[in-house]
DNA sequence: AAGCGTTTTAAACTTACGTTTTAATTTGAT
DNA sequence: ATCAAATTAAAACGTAAGTTTAAAACGCTT
């Protein structure tokens, strides 16, 4: 028995697929795994759920990921590191186009990859926000040592980016404007709306993408960008 | 055997604590679980966790509730209204004292009950806010009936309230806001943040509320009364 | 002190979970 | 075509979950 975690988070089909388009056991595990991580979280989640609406054999799973834990693992890690790449890609961009580093330009380099995963046709880039905001609450210890280690570059480089932006503010209010705007963006893109416990759907076009980003722009950059 | 559960969403202590300041059965189990659902999360919270932290019988939640998903909603309800009537109540009292009605006005009757229930000494106040945010995720189907036929309310009078102060936004306009004010506002006070799935500890003080309300209020007036 | 409804207790029950085992089957290189 | 490795399959394992039961203990009224 080999571990085929690491091999599938460089997604590649090396052979095709052999009758029908069905991938093969392993990523069929992750796409329902992921979707019912999603709407129903981890711990409520089992593996026979999963194993039966993927068809494949209830011990697939640990065959090909080892645990329950580790394939919440690879679910999540699937995702993340492109992520992370596109969001440090369009900073790039950004740094070495010339343009003037505003607030809104930064915004924008998160916006546009959360934008790419929310449009994304197999669905499973929307599920994966979804699933960001349920893991954050849900709190797994190895994730976060996992993500603390390959991914604080993220938070580094947007550190320094928005300082850069908004020079007139101290590094402490920064953190905190940071903190709320990066909240606010993933829960919009995630779907969560405090209001609807009380009252059904109120913002019912908050799942069109394009219509979220229309509305989240000026509310956050103004939100960054209020004067103290 | 009658169902206590009723009779517990009117808090009053009918007989003083015996012997020690212990509270009586019901109201241990409501303050055990109020903290594991909201560290573990419903599903990977066992009534055996609960009734032994308790030190009450594993029973006594069948007997005192019905069932763990009963539980949950007295748990929930214990809440909910004190705080719906709180911010009510914030209204009320800004609406008859004839201030001006501003974003900021009506942003600090909501935050005023939330700075409450954080600095609750018990700590079950502060705990309810991240039970708020952990339900919102969890997406309990009954609970979400509940609380629509019974606080929708909240939503309308803050939608007003919101419309009257910012007449020159369409309606569509101030759901949005709304939609993104109260979750920023609601992930502050429970402590979310998004940006520790990446680094330890961001904004370290972000568990005082104080410093949270004190950067919080600029930000969500700032996204609220943006120019579209 | 007796009686009675309420509460607590200990134990068992049923079910479902994650995991493991063992064998059968498929795959791929020689 | 063969054989070893990789994968799938069926079944069982041990555990822990929510719930139920029935008896014991308690508290109050008479």
């Amino acid at each position: 028995m080999m571990d085929k975690a690491t091999q599938l988070l460089n997604p590649m089909k090396v052979q095709d697929d052999m009758e029908v388009n069905k991938p093969d056991t392993a990523t069929r595990i992750l796409d329902v795994a992921e979707r019912l991580f999603v709407e129903h979280g981890f711990e409520a989640t089992s593996l026979r759920m999963i194993t039966q609406q993927a068809e494949v054999n209830l011990a697939a799973v640990n065959y090909h990921f080892g645990s329950k834990d580790a394939l919440f693992e690879s679910v999540f890690m699937r995702r993340i590191g492109p992520f992370v790449a596109a969001c440090l890609a369009e900073l790039d961009a950004l740094e070495q186009s010339g343009q003037a580093l505003t607030a809104e330009a930064l915004v924008l380099t998160f916006i546009k990859p959360c934008l790419m995963l929310s449009k994304d046709p197999t669905k499973g880039g929307a599920l994966f926000v979804r699933l960001m905001s349920r893991t954050l609450v849900e709190n797994h210890r190895l994730l976060r040592e996992a993500l603390n280690q390959q991914y604080s570059v993220f938070v580094q480089r947007y550190s320094s980016a928005f300082q850069a932006a908004l020079p007139q503010f101290e590094t402490e209010d920064i953190a905190w404007r940071m903190h709320f705007a990066f909240g606010v963006m993933f829960n919009a893109f995630a779907g969560n709306d405090v209001l609807k416990i009380f009252v059904r759907s109120q913002v019912v076009s908050a799942r069109d993408p394009d219509m979220v980003v229309k509305h989240l722009v000026p509310f956050v950059v103004a939100g960054l960008t209020a004067p103290v």
